[in-house]
RNA sequence: GGCCCUAUCGUCUAGUGGUUAGGACACGGCCUUCUCAAGGCUGUAACCGGGGUUCGACUCCCCGUAGGGUCACCA
């Protein structure tokens, strides 16, 4: 038995725009690889076209990553390794594996001089971890360009050279990358660099099927775009990471830890998979309802306060607010949309209620009703103006049981909102104040006969 | 179009020759409930087609078909 060299993996991602969901997966599936096998994880950003490279996206990267919770062993910066790519581009041209080639030129920008790897024409077969074995016939790539000048090495050879001088023993990728591989494994064989295994992953599509792109499907394919929607990070990573890759049991919801110790890539699924934002919202969901509900109240209120349309209420209001909406809310960014489309003007605005519909439906006597109406309001007098939400329902609550529920919190609860569907009673008359909610029930009581 | 990959409910998927084809999201119903939401129970819904192999194919093989990826002096 030989010892068992130690696993590296990387994650490769260029520069050339924000993190990228599916970016995301693969760094995932890397990070849970290496980890579980004790291995090492590179971030290597690949920046060689300094045209379309920014260091804005190099830190979007970063930080998405920070805020994942996804840590890499090492982060190194392509460009800075430039030299290293040009020590293997002149043994090729030595060995006459590659060659400066003239070129024809006939669009703007084109170089008249390029150098090219000197393809053997052979077919190259692979065995992929997840997609098994895999034959090209690299004669119908021709002598590709490996690099612009003897100074501007191009992605094949810097990947190629990198990977070997950082010793990576396993690439997983996207399956976009599968056709490179080929182009890839000739570098690897005339630079006399072993070649790692390779392990690529479907991708991830958009409801059309086809490729997640920005251009195609807009800011909805970036990290940055859930992270500012609100999303948990630890709900995007079990979500992601169940997108291709299951357990083989029911399970779905996993930890970061959990996913180390569980997650196979021989689980991962070979065909693409569409990247279903209903079911995030319910892992979303799952995960909001672990958090210590302080903590989730405590960041509704923060959006309340920053929400134009919650501007007029005081600050306890607010407070109570964000306590029944941390309640309901699958992703914070719901929050605007539950404002706007429930509707909760009668916050600030008294109802004008129709007294038909202040009686409840089983037992529909206006008599009753107006008698049952001015009796909470009796009740709720007892009460401090501020009297909290329990202290509102320890008032009301057995007077309800003694006279049937429905008798009384309906016409209570449309008394104070005026619609069907609302905020219970309690939590209601408590949020809107207890000077508010008799003003409201005496009004109502009197539309009543 | 060439090359490569893929193919189970609408979606994510379990399944590895014999299953009432299982779970989850979404959707519908019921229960709970003052309404809504949540929760519980439950229902509708799938093996792309055609040939083989086999006593027997969702499962193995071949051929179609469909979808996707890739064909840069980007990565």
């Amino acid at each position: 038995m030989s010892k068992p060299s130690k696993i590296v993996c990387r994650f490769a991602p260029s520069p050339t725009g924000p993190l990228h969901v599916g970016g995301v997966r693969s760094a995932l599936f890397n990070y849970l690889f290496a980890k579980q096998n004790n291995g090492k994880l590179v971030l290597r950003v690949e920046d060689t076209d300094k045209e379309r490279s920014k260091q804005e996206y190099a830190d979007d990267i970063v930080e998405g990553f920070k805020w994942l919770g996804l840590s890499f062993d090492e982060t190194v910066i392509q460009s800075e390794r430039i030299e290293n790519h040009k020590k293997y581009l002149s043994i090729l041209i030595e060995k006459g594996l590659a060659y400066v080639s003239k070129e024809k030129v006939t669009e703007e920008g084109q170089r008249a001089e390029v150098i090219r790897f000197k393809n053997p024409n052979r077919k190259i077969a692979f065995d992929d971890l997840i997609k098994g074995h895999i034959e090209f016939d690299t004669t119908e790539l021709g002598d590709f360009v490996i690099a612009k000048s003897l100074s501007e090495p191009l992605f094949h050879l810097a990947v190629v050279a990198d990977d070997f001088d950082m010793g990576i023993t396993h690439v997983i990728r996207g399956e976009d990358h599968i056709s490179n591989t080929p182009r890839q494994i000739l570098i690897q064989e005339a630079i006399g660099a072993p070649r790692p295994l390779y392990a690529h992953i479907p991708l991830i599509l958009a409801t059309d099927k086809s490729k997640l792109s920005k251009r195609k499907h807009g800011e909805s394919v970036s990290l940055k775009f859930y992270r500012e929607q609100g999303y948990l990070p630890e709900a995007l990573i079990n979500f992601l990471a169940l997108l291709g890759w299951n357990p083989g049991s029911d399970r779905e919801l996993f930890s970061l830890k959990e996913l180390v110790t569980e997650f196979k890539l021989d689980r991962v699924q070979k065909g693409g998979a569409i990247f279903n934002p209903e079911k995030l919202n319910w892992v979303n969901k799952e995960y909001l309802h672990l958090r210590p509900k302080g903590e989730v109240v405590e960041t509704v209120t923060q959006i309340l306060h920053e929400e134009p349309l919650t501007k007029y209420l005081a600050d306890w209001q607010q407070v109570r607010l964000a306590t029944i909406l941390a309640d309901r809310i699958q992703v914070f960014s719901e929050i605007k949309k539950i404002l706007i489309e429930e509707g909760i003007e009668y916050l600030s605005h008294a109802p004008t209620c129709n007294p038909t519909e202040l009686l409840w439906k089983k037992s529909p006597d206006p008599q009753n009703t107006k008698t049952h109406l001015l009796h909470v309001v009796k009740l709720l007098e007892e009460l401090e103006p501020t009297a909290s939400m329990e202290e509102v329902q320890s008032a009301i609550l057995p007077y309800a049981e003694k006279e049937g529920k429905g008798e009384i919190l309906w016409p209570m609860r449309f008394a104070l909102s005026g619609k069907q569907k609302s905020i219970d009673p309690f939590n209601l008359a408590s949020l809107l104040g207890i000077t508010e909610s008799i003003s409201r029930l005496k009004t109502a009581a009197n539309l009543l006969q």
